[in-house]
Order: structure tokens, then C-alpha cells, then sequence
DNA sequence: AGACATGATGATACAAACTATCACTTATCC
DNA sequence: GGATAAGTGATAGTTTGTATCATCATGTCT
């Protein structure tokens, strides 16, 4: 039912594939990237790389992100940051509102709902969004 | 089930009952948003209020957001946007991905759901958010 | 109704989160 | 290894806000 914790995707792979260029900054965004367990702002991302330009880090998320190994997701409070996506196909977030810890799930149940919401409503469901806000119990901050 | 079409709130209300100042620019703002059956943007609102200073209009819609009377809402491509909130308590919404209508809806189902997953999942459930991309069927570009 | 205290406004400057430009560099293909 | 087209980084610009502060006006008190 769920798929937590599932391996990391190789980010290298989804560049060569979408027929990308592996470049320098490129490998040093994925291997970072890859060790990410938390959402992350493109900033934030840029400031633990110097060696790479603001720019380029920018224009890589954009990339990953249109490749479909990184998500951009809503905040509890409606703003936006990224994770890395370990599931390939369509799926569900958690994110822990102590430590932004990022968790993804597939629930058949929700698309099921969704199927049924679909037959309640005028027009016609093209896409959807559920974003579950967690008290994770792993970190310092949301345990006891 | 649905509460399609709720009338509107009243904003100079929530005002009032917030101990807020009844203004001109306030008024004004309010009168605006009344009529709004689409999503928006406060610079889009800014730019139909040219009487209004931009910064009073941001500071206004973050007023209306605290009390409760607009929410701010994901789009599909994960950035946000604002919409009035017709019903007071806790809901979800459609976006019509033509036209941007929002419709605001409430499922029992849904809440029976997270509460399911919820037993499935480690840590706690704080919060979460649905959104339902739709082509609401409505409007000239989802139609036919 | 008039005065007053305080909250609200708007101009402006500032900040954060991006995007466009463009000369230069480099990965890939042969 | 050389050509070439893609990628890079510095910089400037844009968008979406927020902070400041002198001025203004609402709500209240009388």
C-alpha cells in the first residue's frame, strides 16, 4: 500500500535519458539531491553549493523537475518547495511540519474517492493534489 | 454533500468582527472580491484597484487569509493563488484549469480517509490540503 | 458633533525568488 | 581531437511580496 523509504532515483540516469548533458554542476546538484530526505527550497539548495552558479542550479531543478524526479509541493501554510521524487509514477506527499522531512505514498483508496468525487461534481477531474502535514515522531522537534 | 455556490461572505463583517477599521481602501477591496468566482492573484487585484495602494491590497488579503474569509490555495503546477472562501469551515477545492474558477467543496469521505491513513502512517496527521484540477465544463475553453 | 488616540494608508525602498541575456566553456558525436 | 550545440555563470531584470515612516482617517469617548 505504501511506498516509503523506496532507493533514490538515479538522477544521472533521467538526464541521459532525456538526452541532457552530464555536466559538472549537474553531478554535483544530483549527489546532493540524492541525500536530501527533506523538502528544499532552490535557495537554500544554491546556498550549500558556491562552486555553482545561482542560475544553473535553478535551471537544474526546473530540469529534474520536468523530468518527474523532483516534485514541487505546497507547504502547509501555501507557499512551495521541492523534493526529491523516489516514486516514478503518481503519487502522495507527507511532510513533517516540525523538520520538513518528505514522504511519499500511494494510496489506491484516495484515487478510488477520487473516481467517486468525479461522478458528484459538474465537469471533469484532470488532475489532483493531496498533501498530508505531519508530526513526523523522528525528528527531535515532533517526538513525545 | 456539496456546497456549490454558498453565498458570499460577508468581508466588511469579518472585519468588524476582528476589531479591524472599516476603510475606504478595505471597502473597496472587499466590493472586488465579492464578485470574484475565479482564483487570483494579489497583483492581478492590485492592478484592477489603481485607486489602492499595492501594498495596502497585500496587506488586506493577508488580513482576509488570518480571518478566515479567503484561503490560499495550491495551483497545478504547485505555485498558489487566492480565492474567496464561501464556506467558513474546513473544505477543499476545485480549479478549473481553463477559466481558474474555484468551487469549494466539504466530503465526509475524505475525512474518513485521512483518518484511515492515518493509522497507517507513522507520526500524526496534523493538516492537510486537497485540490481538485477539473475542466469545470462551465466556461467557453473546458466546454464541449 | 468634536477631539483624540491609534490604526491604516501609500510612497518608497528593500528583500526574496526567480528568469533573460550573452559571452564564454565544455560535453558529446564523429 | 575538432566541430558544434548545449550548458554555464555573471549580471541585470522581473515578480511577488515586506518594512519603514510620515501622513491620514476611523472609531470612540465625551
Amino acid at each position: 500500500m505504501f511506498s516509503f523509504k523506496d532507493p533514490h532515483p538515479n538522477l544521472i540516469a533521467a538526464l541521459e535519458g532525456g538526452g541532457y548533458r552530464v555536466t559538472a554542476p549537474r553531478r554535483a546538484i544530483a549527489s546532493l539531491l540524492e541525500q536530501k530526505q527533506e523538502g528544499f527550497s532552490v535557495e537554500a539548495l544554491s546556498d550549500e553549493l558556491p562552486s555553482v552558479g545561482r542560475a544553473t542550479v535553478y535551471r537544474t531543478i526546473k530540469l529534474f523537475h520536468a523530468a518527474g524526479v523532483v516534485c514541487k509541493l505546497a507547504t502547509i501554510n501555501g507557499s512551495h518547495m521541492y523534493s526529491l521524487c523516489r516514486i516514478g509514477h503518481h503519487h502522495h506527499h507527507t511532510v513533517c511540519v516540525e523538520c520538513g522531512a518528505v514522504e511519499e505514498f500511494r494510496v489506491d483508496a484516495v484515487e478510488r474517492l477520487i473516481r467517486q468525487i468525479s461522478e458528484d461534481i459538474p465537469g471533469e477531474i484532470v488532475s489532483h493534489r493531496l498533501e498530508l502535514y505531519v508530526n513526523c515522531g523522528a525528528c527531535p522537534a515532533s517526538a513525545g
